[in-house]
DNA sequence: ATATGTGATGCGTTTTTTGCATCATTTATA
DNA sequence: TATAAATGATGCAAAAAACGCATCACATAT
């Protein structure tokens, strides 16, 4: 796209924050790259940047500027998807990010299922709290979200929700797998794994706890399901875990690879909910529409009763 | 703007529908402009144009991609607005489309007020009936309407409406001058002087003339407001029109060059609704949203208790 | 004081764009 | 039916723009 070049290049520097280190991604020299820049500045009128001597900086009327291009950058992605589509097949590039819980089971399954009828549409999948997930969303970083909840900014757009009810995993040989439904006070000097604190798993764990006031017995902290799930078919520990976290037949109830979850009662602890959207006025390329109706689809089969839309 | 031209050019010859024409406008040669055109369309991928022996057309794609390349336009033009007020003064340039009712004092008015105060802004006014006016929306040719009801479009957002009953004009020296409101069986018999049907005025006052079964004394049948206001002071006919469409003064009952005002009573007559608005998830030009708010405050003070936002 | 980083600028070279002449088609006209 | 006039496409040389190298001016860190 010959028409995007200045555009893009303004973009790469204010990313960059210097002519140089964005002139060598671009592979051009910083002589080209600062005279388009120096071009684009006379056209507008005034300058876009500030001039430090680390490198450069935008300005208020930069940030306007650049907020323009990635505006336009985005609306070009959905007007090539468009395009793509009418020509029979689905191109098309989606931009996810998301909290950690959807990425071991959920969006690979999801992506999947997508691609076996759409393989020429590609993916980039970031995993990014709340809080920046929004951000990436604002600065067209990113396509769609999923956050488990909060929601910070009236800027997102939710499209759905899904109510997530806290589930204990744990090895099917652990005592409590015995249980159907695990209330608090089972855990009770029973040896845990604890998601850290800015997870909002930890954060919905921590309104029971505080309530009843409980202390679990937490062996080991982490933010890594992965290890969580690993290390539990080590010993006979328990770790917390949302549905759209576990391996679809494990939130159904049985084992898989040895693992079990048992939801915690939600008398003691709230549920959640995970929320699937979108940056507030945007028109979503056509591919990420499409995938974003697709999460939907698969979240009401896994969880009819507590999806809303 | 040198990294528009691409997309400029592609628009221009869309409107002019040949590129041979496109390039006489545009000062250049048919054949560089053919030449951009080919290299755009080898860039997106497939032909924006159907080339016909008379000329080019837009195919399916090229509607979608011009749609684009007028939205960039248009969101291109707050930014430079955006930018010149936060460097003091208020550039820019706002583009209105209106029925007739309001060109002869109402708009004036306006923008006579809101230049005394920002010089720099300039207008572009087009006289369209509501359909046209909202199509004129629709492909960003307009920034703002306004619109005497009905209102067609769901892509049209009100921001304001103010009701407007319709009067009656006359020279002050006419028999009927002397009552404060005007019934429909006064105008009986009574010279007058229609506006064309497709006029709202003219709708407001056939549904009210069809339900009494009322015929008046049509003398002349005319669309031009101007026509109307300048034969009411050689002959002691009537004519219709809005408030917005009168002098200030004479809208409040006063007599302005031998001239007089009556409103027609509005149970025999209903109300019509002047809407002032923009294209739906538009975000207007600094300028544009600025005149309209003088606008809305303009019609607050003519018509306070009319005027709903 | 020195070294290292930054963005800006003059100048010759390379790439891109433009304009002219012309071609291949289609449509209107005599 | 033949002819004229319009359309968009293309080869080629000239003009314009973009680029890269070497270097400057300046600020900051060492």
């Amino acid at each position: 796209m010959r028409f995007m070049t200045s555009l893009r290049f303004i973009d790469a520097v204010a990313r960059e924050k210097s002519i140089r280190k964005a002139a060598e991604k671009l592979a051009i020299t910083s002589t080209a790259l600062n005279r388009r820049i120096l071009q684009v500045e006379d056209e507008i009128g005034q300058p876009l940047f500030e001039r430090l001597a680390s490198g450069v900086r935008l300005n208020t009327a930069g940030e306007i500027f650049v907020q323009h291009i990635r505006a336009q950058q985005a609306d070009l992605a959905r007007v090539q998807s468009q395009l793509a589509d009418l020509s029979g097949v689905r191109r098309g590039h989606v931009r996810v990010t998301s909290g950690p819980e959807t990425l071991s089971h959920f969006l690979p399954d999801v992506i999947a299922r997508y691609r076996s009828e759409h393989d020429a549409v590609t993916f980039d999948i970031s995993r990014q709290h709340g809080e920046a997930a929004e951000a990436a969303l604002g600065s067209l970083e990113a396509d769609l979200a999923l956050i488990f909840e909060p929601i910070r900014s009236s800027d997102f757009q939710t499209i759905a929700t899904a109510r997530q009810a806290v589930y204990c995993c744990m090895a099917e040989t652990h005592d409590l797998a015995r249980l159907d439904v695990i209330r608090l006070h089972h855990l009770i000097d029973v040896p845990v794994i604890m998601p850290t604190s800015q997870s909002s798993v930890r954060q919905l764990l921590n309104v029971g706890l505080m309530r009843r006031e409980i202390n679990l017995a937490t062996m080991l902290e982490t933010d890594s399901e992965e290890f969580t799930q690993n290390y539990l078919q080590n010993e006979k520990v328990v770790g917390f875990q949302i549905p759209i976290g576990l391996a679809k037949y494990m939130a159904e109830g049985r084992s898989v690879n040895g693992l079990i979850a048992r939801p915690l009662d939600t008398q003691d602890i709230p549920q959640g909910t995970m929320h699937i959207g979108h940056l507030r006025g945007r028109v979503l390329p056509v591919a990420a529409a499409k995938f974003m109706d697709l999460i939907i689809t698969e979240l009401r089969e896994r969880f009819p009763k507590d999806l809303d839309q």
